[in-house]
DNA sequence: TCAATAGTGTCTCTTAGACAATATTGA
DNA sequence: TCAATATTGTCTAAGAGACACTATTGA
């Protein structure tokens, strides 16, 4: 059996990452320039093909291609959706399972790793047609579904490192959402979250009163 | 290169599909009883496998198993989640997309055909263990994501005929979430909804004061 | 007239949004 | 004391839920 002839009956499969965090108050995405065809030079969210022999499941592949990308570890995986097509990817009838991965603000020491020529951290709505493939159309996917999800009420605490206080919180969800939020309407709805740890006696001191410190309640699930 | 070698390197791809529709006022959904390895004679999900040079996309994968499952035409298609692994099934290394569909009500002459033995209209809710493979998560899935839609205000307009009652369209979102609506709150909701189109004059008539016929607004996605 | 369902109105309670007031720190 | 931010409180308008009322037909 030829190569040519099982590329014809056998999709390529790979998966997309979309990596969110805050910076600066704002919410960012990893790119990677590509070093290999296809479309090299050309900028696109972190992929990589599927290994069966390696990966357990579609999950696996999408943690393999981030520890390639990103040192520290990523806190939440979530699948957002596939796409597939003869035409999407120049090597032939593919798939792509599209991720999105949230990293915690502070810790941005992603590494341009294999086949990757250089990375940035790009506002997620604002592209600009920087994307090859059909990734910003993934890009766009990972980010509504993240979005409805915080508005529906999910806190996004694993873009926070492990203390924060309520007004982090709120910033992250700001971050988000693109938009601002009411102080005293976005206490009220977290106020009996049992997904927020309250930790007695320890405050974020600054010029100015105090902040309660909070962390994720164990077992805490996005 | 022998089929051994290639199912190591390539996953089997398939697709899934849960088809709903509403039968007395419950939601139901199409299962068929299978015919061939893997799993004869178990009860299991309309599926198939991707043929890359017939499909153009998965989507077109899960319309053409429908097709081969069901005569009159689906009103609706919509992506829930891909699952993957080594163990899910006994072929091999897979990947499965699942999909869930809605169909008018009235409209259930589906037939039994290739590789299907009997098929059955199901309560989703009420499936004591009958399906093969992980396909009861495929199907809890379809229809969390289905009853999230309707919940958040979307009209299931593809399961009612085309000229329809507020009460049908209130009865089949009752089906779809499993629980009663109040008369005056729904309609409340749905007064001012763009994708309903009344029908002037036109009015279902009974033994009592007759209804109202609307349709679906040209143009509309569920 | 009656049964049956369509369609509308009303009341209350909750909640989101806007905004204000108070609290507590470092400088 | 003052600037700055944390935290809490208040007012209002909109909406959800429960329930009742009126409307219109065939039998």
């Amino acid at each position: 059996m030829q190569i040519s002839k099982v590329k014809k009956l056998f999709p390529l499969v790979t998966v997309d990452v979309a990596l969110f965090t805050v910076v600066d108050g704002g919410l960012r995405v990893l790119i990677v320039r590509r070093e290999n065809d296809p479309a090299p030079d050309k900028w696109a969210l972190p992929g990589g093909i599927l290994k069966p022999d390696v990966d357990k499941c579609l999950d696996d592949t999408a943690m393999r291609v981030l520890s390639s990308k990103v040192a520290v570890d990523v806190r939440h995986l979530e699948q957002v959706t596939t796409v597939s097509g003869a035409e999407r990817d120049p090597r032939g009838w593919s798939i792509s399972t599209a991720y999105y991965a949230l990293l915690a603000g502070e810790l941005v020491p992603a590494v341009a790793g294999a086949s990757v020529k250089a990375i940035d951290w790009c506002d997620p709505t604002d592209l600009q047609d920087r994307l090859a493939f059909d990734h910003e159309f993934l890009l766009n996917a990972a980010l509504t579904r993240l979005r409805a999800k915080v508005r529906q009420g999910a806190l996004p605490l694993h873009l926070l490192s492990q203390k924060f206080t309520l007004t982090d919180l709120q910033r992250a969800c700001e971050a988000v959402l693109g938009t601002r939020l009411d102080k005293g309407a976005f206490r009220r709805l977290i106020k009996d979250e049992p997904s927020l740890c309250l930790l007695p006696g320890e405050y974020l001191r600054g010029p100015q009163r105090p902040a309660q410190l909070f962390q994720a309640a164990t077992g805490f699930q996005f």
